[in-house]
DNA sequence: TATTACTCCGACATCTTGTCGTAAGGGCGC
DNA sequence: GCGCCCTTACGACAAGATGTCGGAGTAATA
């Protein structure tokens, strides 16, 4: 089966934890609904609970208030998504996608310079 | 504004017009529905005005039976969608997914030559 | 004119998403 | 023990997106 998607609220939650492992329900609730009318405990309980269900939330049941960590780490989530996106439109390759990006200007000569230094680490054997 | 999605049975028709352009609702129907109950047409009118309202495909109407092609094409939607994913992700920044597939071995290492080649020749201008 | 083929669009059933309300339970102070 | 407060669990719902169909209108062709 392919991936449940997160949805927009439920990334925001996911963004929190990537950030700050190992929150209460109550303190995602401060963060993310800091006006505070009252009732979103609700709310944050439900998408905790379906991003539970989908495998990319863990939840500590050991003290009666629960604590909550990512289950899916965000490199794996961007792994799964560039993957989904390259198959949809490149046949599963790579470089197209980044060729466009260079045309584009879209990566600076910084960042080109760090994905240089990446892939010649990982190019240990010379041909 | 951010840009509109395009949904699975969209982009069935996207991909098609991204390979032969310039297609017929006709054409698109018997491709996508070869099964042909009878009523698809509808269907894939649908879809076209849809796409045509975000304004990702062109209709030609010149014709009584008009002609369709991609007015997005597959390199523009796969940036954008590259820079969504970086910008909710990383930052913005595209280094860390790149390493990300490389750790993980997803990036073969012809693609990986590929890729430098392309890096390289964006980089004329001295160090 | 009758037939055929195509465009246009209303209508729907289904899903997903974000939200709330509320029942149930556990701990703590009185 | 009795409330009180905080938490979890979950049913419900409105709004929007999606895929689908059908039927009305129209133009070409025989």
């Amino acid at each position: 089966m392919k991936p449940a998607p997160i949805a927009k609220a439920e990334m925001a939650v996911m963004i929190l934890l990537w950030k700050r492992a190992r929150l209460t329900a109550r303190e995602i609730r401060e963060e993310l609904y800091p006006d505070e009318g009252k009732a979103q405990h609700g709310t944050v309980q439900r998408l905790l609970q379906r991003l539970e269900n989908k495998g990319y939330v863990e939840r500590d049941r050991s003290l009666p208030v629960h604590f909550f960590s990512a289950e899916l780490s965000r490199e794996t989530y961007a792994g799964r998504q560039l993957e989904s996106l390259a198959e949809t439109l490149t046949a599963g390759s790579f470089a197209p996608l980044i060729t466009h990006l260079m045309e584009e200007k879209k990566i600076s000569r910084e960042e080109i310079d760090r994905i240089r230094a990446i892939l010649k680490s990982g190019q240990e054997k010379e041909s």
